[in-house]
DNA sequence: GAAAATTAAACAAACGTTTGATTAATTTTG
DNA sequence: CAAAATTAATCAAACGTTTGTTTAATTTTC
């Protein structure tokens, strides 16, 4: 009889990916070899493209799955009848902040830089297809605001978004830079503005 | 005998230079190889080792040698005792968005990608400096405006200059996605909402 | 004809991936 | 239930390419 077949090895897999993801993460996706990801999990090399068939696939399976959380977050946060627009667009900053930004190998850093490289097409579309969605779901809570007439119309967007996400991948990629000025007092500065952003539109 | 010497010595290696350029614009640093730029070039791989000494030298003079003017520039603008603190800004910001977002391949972009990998800490090392320089100006400038009342006091540098900086990369690394939505115009738009932006701090 | 420029060829190192063997666990047989 | 067959996981080694760089020979230049 075939009881339960819990054959683990998404453990294995899984630290695979944690350790991808942070080297990754710190060098790109081209200055990290297989050979360095399989190392530093203690495991074979052989191992990814057992596990995940090539280098570039192990990629995109972190990326879908890194992403699938927050879109699931998304949605919900969308869909809910009970919030109104300025409450969601918060929620949704404060998730995006502490969920993307500031997690040990910041994601959102890795996603940038790829996507900024048209070079390997399937993950720039893929990481594309994935911003996009949670492009259209902000899309949607403004459309709702405007409706509502929470929010004064006319407002433009794309430039919006360019300002926003600008602004937090800026803060994230180059504060070494940026903060050697003056006043700095963490990262949690950075939210707190970027929401003071959207209110003064 | 010679008559007209097209091939002049020293475009030689400018030529190799503004081919690099567009190769890493397009591929990033990595995934370039000194057989694509000299193939492309239409010279000998050998050639690169020849002028430059490697390809990470090939790269820092060309990181050079395009800041250069800008820096002059710059310079110029700053210590330009005709022109009010608005004016100032509006020229920096003119000239930034013509100089470095528009022209051929977009050496911002690569400076911004090369800079988030902290891998090639030489390289890394020298676009921060000469980036610190550009934002020392931006600076002077605004402590200049503060102090002749020009602009409310109290301006958050860092994070102005976050915003700035982000949302004009953000622009010109993505626009395939933010302005998949709708009103786009063209390029003019981001300079001229960025200079609103400006006003209203 | 010496110096500088240019070339083809070779270099070791590193890359991602495949291979064939080995182990251990599980399932199928008789 | 034990023996045989099958499966999944793991490994070291080697695969063929490509990488950046060097060498040594040849051509161009002045």
């Amino acid at each position: 009889m075939k009881e339960v077949k819990i054959i683990d090895h998404s453990d294995k897999k899984a630290f695979l990916l944690e350790t991808a993801h942070q080297l990754f993460s710190e060098n790109g996706f081209d200055a990290t070899s297989v050979r360095m990801i399989a190392e530093k999990a203690g495991m074979n090399v052989a191992m990814i493209s057992y596990y995940f068939g090539s280098k570039e696939k192990l990629f995109e399976e972190l990326l879908v799955g890194k992403t699938n959380y927050m879109r699931e977050q998304l949605t919900a946060i969308v869909e809910n009848k009970d919030l109104d627009p300025w409450s969601k667009i918060e929620l949704m900053i404060d998730g995006y902040s502490d969920r993307i930004l500031t997690s040990g190998g910041s994601l959102h850093k890795l996603m940038m830089r790829e996507v900024s490289l048209k070079q390997r097409t399937e993950i720039s579309n893929l990481i594309e297809k994935r911003i996009m969605f949670n492009l259209k779901a902000v899309h949607e809570i403004i459309v709702e605001g405007i409706k509502k007439k929470v929010f004064v119309h006319n407002i433009d967007f794309p430039m919006l978004m360019s300002t926003l996400i600008g602004t937090l991948t800026q803060t994230v990629t180059s504060d070494s830079m940026f903060f050697r000025f003056e006043n700095v007092d963490g990262k949690k500065h950075t939210k707190k503005i970027d929401v003071n952003e959207v209110n003064k539109r």
